[in-house]
DNA sequence: CTTTTGCGCTCCCCGCCGCGGAGTGCTAAA
DNA sequence: TTTAGCACTCCGCGGCGGGGAGCGCAAAAG
């Protein structure tokens, strides 16, 4: 990776342009010129100047202009030194921020609370929200119940991680009697309880397996049953952990019309696999972390911008969230409001321990 | 609403032209003229004659040109009459019914074969997908089971329809032992077992109330987590019973580059009400329904069809699925492949009875 | 009466031209 | 080092013209 221009190495005045014709290209969209800059900026420059001192932006990689003779455009390393170093963050209406902890007050079930946050974030940046839901990397078994729905249509209830329940029905060779069923449960619980979702599957079960003759007829049923309950594939559910919306905020940008970019985005959005990756890297970040453009190392992202954000409870790593908007976004907006999106919504998570 | 043209109404010959130009349209997407049409359509007909027939039938409101001196397109009134008397519909492709047998075949949960479904549809069809979930107009309560998290923390299990399990978490202001929460769910089963989940919140609760102060303190108890457990906003979710799917189909037709409809297609899409407004209308259809352009009564379908099938299992109507594209969309093929899909749904989840 | 031929007309599409505007780079002067 | 001046580039836009596709109408042919 080419290193990233530090603003240390360029002059006050440099500075001072550079980051007002940022400011003024993700107002207009437009190209900003010489002419533009020198009057809006305070400076009292010549637009000759002006161009002189664009012109060595430009080389160090920080602009760049669409066709000779149009004005300059800000690079993904220009935004890069933008975001990084020459950003003032906005303060932020005391009535958005109601606004969220409003949205993310009530507490009622986690999912909807999540899915609240990521509308939330697209609504109110006029942006793509993503949240990422606590998946969590090691499930550990808490509790497993059965209930009986008829004889032998049996409701499993895997309570996982102190918070998550998990429940599936399993159809049983024979009848099993509820107090025959309250026997199971405690016979499992007994071993199963506080060990880990995958270690279950990998060893507990294998050695269940080899003493299955070594025990009375109940306790077989019991391992047969957790044997079903616990099926590889019906435990893990790794696609509803990422939540999008107001994509079609991203359809009046427009930025590029380019219907074909906006697709492809769209698309990766619904494999999810891309943006998952994207975010798990932002999980160990301290707060805010930027991708710009082509620097997320996905091209699906190219003149695209993701903000995240992790967020916490009770002291622990519990997700990501964060807006995905063209490069051309509002950042000192942006970046204060998917901060405190992921503040409060750790609040939030908090005191439901 | 102004009446449709029946066939009858036709001679032979302009029925054989406009059916040859719909067809047409739909596979250019461009206005048909008169000389088109002459060539390709069997009949020797010269120009002129075609075009004096096309005078007619624009009178008849089925075609309409967009520009004097361009050539025709079908109205929605067109579509209509096509799709009613003069459509052949195709024969499938063994391999494409062989896909559909194959998406719908394994049996895991109903959510996620919903999901299949509506997925493979929008892959086959190249358009988008929706099915409707069975929304269970009145659910029955089967069964309520308590299990303890902790001494204050109490999960709560419905078992509702015979399939369906929803489940909360409610906080309690005093601990329950085991035993007692033994005693609290089989109280509140004797008294709630198969009846309807309004019923219960509307009257039974009520009635309860009244009662509390005669009772002992473990059934006054049982009252209040019934009161808890029932809230009337958590048991009812009706939102997440519509599943789109390839939505992005859509934007390479791009019939109008419009990207304008397409973003408030989209936004329909997100609030679910209107589409699901029109799908409720054609649940009591028998079999394929079609809806034209502005037929729907909705305005963000202008332009875009709905083809539907309701689905249905063990005799009862469960739910309906479908298609969405652009109203010149590939009928013959679309129109099958809804019905075969929908009937092989009610398939998959008849046996699981 | 129906169909065809012929003709004039409309409108879109496309490429071309030319021009004004915005912006640049370079050089020479302040 | 900054500014002024100048020549040049390129985009965008409107106007123009020709070709193509298509239409309607009227008159001729069947």
């Amino acid at each position: 990776m080419v290193s990233n221009i530090d603003s240390s190495q360029l002059s006050e005045r440099s500075l001072h342009l550079f980051k007002s014709l940022v400011e003024h290209f993700i107002e207009d969209g437009a190209p900003v010129g010489s002419r533009t800059l020198a009057r809006d900026s305070k400076l009292n420059l010549s637009p000759a100047t002006i161009r002189n001192v664009m012109a060595d932006l430009e080389e160090l990689g920080l602009l760049n202009s669409p066709h000779i003779s149009a004005g300059r455009v800000p690079t993904a390393r220009g935004y890069r030194l933008f975001v990084d170093s020459l950003l003032s963050v906005d303060h932020l209406d005391s009535t958005e921020v109601e606004q969220i902890a409003r949205e993310l007050a009530p507490k009622d079930d986690v999912p909807a609370l999540m899915q609240r946050a990521s509308s939330m974030l697209s609504d109110i940046t006029r942006l793509a929200g993503v949240v990422m839901l606590p998946r969590p990397e090691q499930s550990r078994l808490r509790q497993i119940e059965f209930i009986a729905l008829s004889a032998r249509r049996i409701l499993v209830i895997l309570v996982v991680n102190e918070r998550e329940v998990q429940n599936r029905i399993i159809n049983t060779a024979r009848d099993f009697s509820p107090a025959e069923l309250q026997q199971v449960s405690n016979y499992l619980n007994e071993i199963f309880a506080g060990k880990e979702l995958n270690y279950v599957r990998a060893t507990i079960l294998d050695e269940l397996e080899k003493m299955k003759e070594q025990v009375n007829q109940s306790m077989q049923a019991a391992i047969e049953m957790a044997q079903t309950a616990f099926d590889a594939k019906a435990t893990t559910k790794p696609d509803d952990d990422l939540l999008f919306s107001g994509q079609t905020n991203l359809m009046d940008v427009a930025e590029l019309a380019d219907i074909d970019r906006l697709k492809k985005l769209f698309e990766s959005f619904n494999q999810k696999r891309d943006i998952l990756h994207l975010l798990e890297q932002a999980i160990n970040a301290d707060g805010i972390q930027i991708f710009i453009g082509e620097e997320s190392g996905y091209d699906v992202l190219d003149n695209y911008s993701v903000v995240t954000a992790p967020y916490e409870a009770d002291g622990q790593m519990l997700g990501v969230l964060g807006v995905i908007g063209p490069t051309r976004m509002h950042y000192e907006r942006v970046i204060p409001i998917v901060d405190l999106t992921a503040r409060m919504l750790g609040c939030a998570l908090n005191t439901r321990s």
